[in-house]
DNA sequence: CAACCCCGATATATCCGATAAATGAACGAT
DNA sequence: ATCGTTCATTTATCGGATATATCGGGGTTG
């Protein structure tokens, strides 16, 4: 055929995932999450295969995947369509990854920011209740690694995705945990924002007093501490918006 | 072989889904929420195919799907295996579904409610905040149908999902309103344990005191009163567990 | 003229058989 | 005993054939 040399089919053969499934897989979700098949219409299943260089086995695999993630639904005759940005799943962590490392995501960075609002002060208090002993060693564990990171012997934003992770953990609630992985994806890319505007050093005390509040088995505190800390993070991203906006 | 003649392979084939696909995705993700894989260990591809009488491209797709979804891995020589529970996306609406629909699900209600408790509150609070005219008259028209249902006009349990999930819509934020599934499927399971130990009746009042809350654009009152709301049906829900368990 | 039915075109859905690649285990050499 | 090789098993990938669903056009009919 004419397209078998792989002059530069899309690549999808290179390093994008562990096979060219989960390649393929990365490449369309990417490129439906910025847009691209807003102007043009969604390829068929055969228009794929040979644009990517892959077999019909791989495209149909991936465009499942996708399907299962929200993002897409095919039917005979009408093709594969991209769904509506309504009912693909924001809390699938590949998904929330596309979203968040396009361009022009400071907008839903602060949205979920606002959700952490919601979710994380509960989880402190329900860890004030519930918390067992290694969830708390879990806790301080962070707690010190950000101490370490003040003096440079560790890296920030590691310790701050390790103590949220933490929190969320000892809540003792699965989904609540399941924010494991989102926040940990969004902490990682809103340091690009937060970090870029102010000289950050996340205030230890405020994590130490939420820390302090859990050990305490005080759930309103640890709830009133955890919602100042995510107060001060929406904050900076208001500014960051209002800046770029202004 | 044995098997060939479909005398009945688990059939797939009969209606659970728009296709073999959905059908085979629909079974395993039942059995596998489950635990039937659990002392078992999961079938090779080749297996799945010949247990559900379907082709192996069909279970791939199952299979892959799943894998979207979290609930496997596959690796060449390993085979497919269930991946820990706390791996799965729990915020995707056909997992919830599957461990909703379970048999001793009441923990996991209660969970769930637990961050309904964290969501709809501050949900409300948003809506009071940014909530358009159009949102405010599907607001109103959910308590309006909660209304009628106390008059026998209309079913209370689709009322009630109506108000809940226009609050979760006036919200204006995506990660909100992407909870409209889930709470409408947990409601929908909810009913099987609540309704069974009181009348209900689902007081309107209380949820009338939301949409005041909302329209008079008081987001503090709007939360209070919504977390009011949730409070109660956690409480149900406790004593139901409680009561089984005594 | 309008309603209905049938047929063809198109895209996904399904089945199939062959080959490639990855990987863990058994085996053998040093 | 340790290390490397071979082998068996399972997923990964390929591509061709057929089935099924569905939209739209066109012809027939009341």
């Amino acid at each position: 055929m004419s397209t078998s040399l792989s002059s530069q089919p899309d690549d999808v053969r290179s390093g994008l995932g562990r096979n060219l499934t989960y390649g393929l897989l990365d490449a369309l979700g990417r490129a439906i999450v910025t847009g691209r098949y807003e102007t043009e219409p969604f390829p068929t299943e055969a228009e794929l295969a040979k644009q990517h260089g892959v077999s019909r086995s791989v495209t149909r695999e991936a465009v499942k995947m996708l399907t299962a993630k929200g993002l897409l639904s095919a039917r005979p005759r009408q093709g594969t369509v991209v769904q509506p940005a309504s009912s693909w799943n924001l809390f699938d962590t590949d998904v929330l990854r596309w979203l968040l490392e396009r361009q022009f995501s400071v907008d839903l960075l602060r949205q979920f920011s606002q959700l952490r609002i919601a979710i994380e002060p509960e989880a402190a208090a329900l860890a004030a209740q519930f918390a067992t002993a290694q969830d708390l060693r879990q806790i301080s564990a962070g707690l010190a690694r950000m101490e370490a990171a003040e003096r440079g012997q560790d890296d920030t934003l590691d310790a701050d995705i390790a103590f949220h992770v933490a929190v969320l953990r000892a809540s003792g609630n699965p989904f609540y945990a399941q924010f494991r992985e989102m926040v940990a994806t969004a902490l990682r890319t809103s340091i690009r924002f937060t970090n870029r505007i102010k000289g950050r050093t996340a205030s230890v005390a405020d994590h130490a007093a939420v820390r302090d509040a859990i050990a305490a088995k005080d759930p309103a505190t640890a709830r009133t501490a955890m919602r100042t800390l995510i107060g001060d993070v929406v904050e900076l991203i208001e500014t960051s918006t209002g800046a770029a906006a202004a």
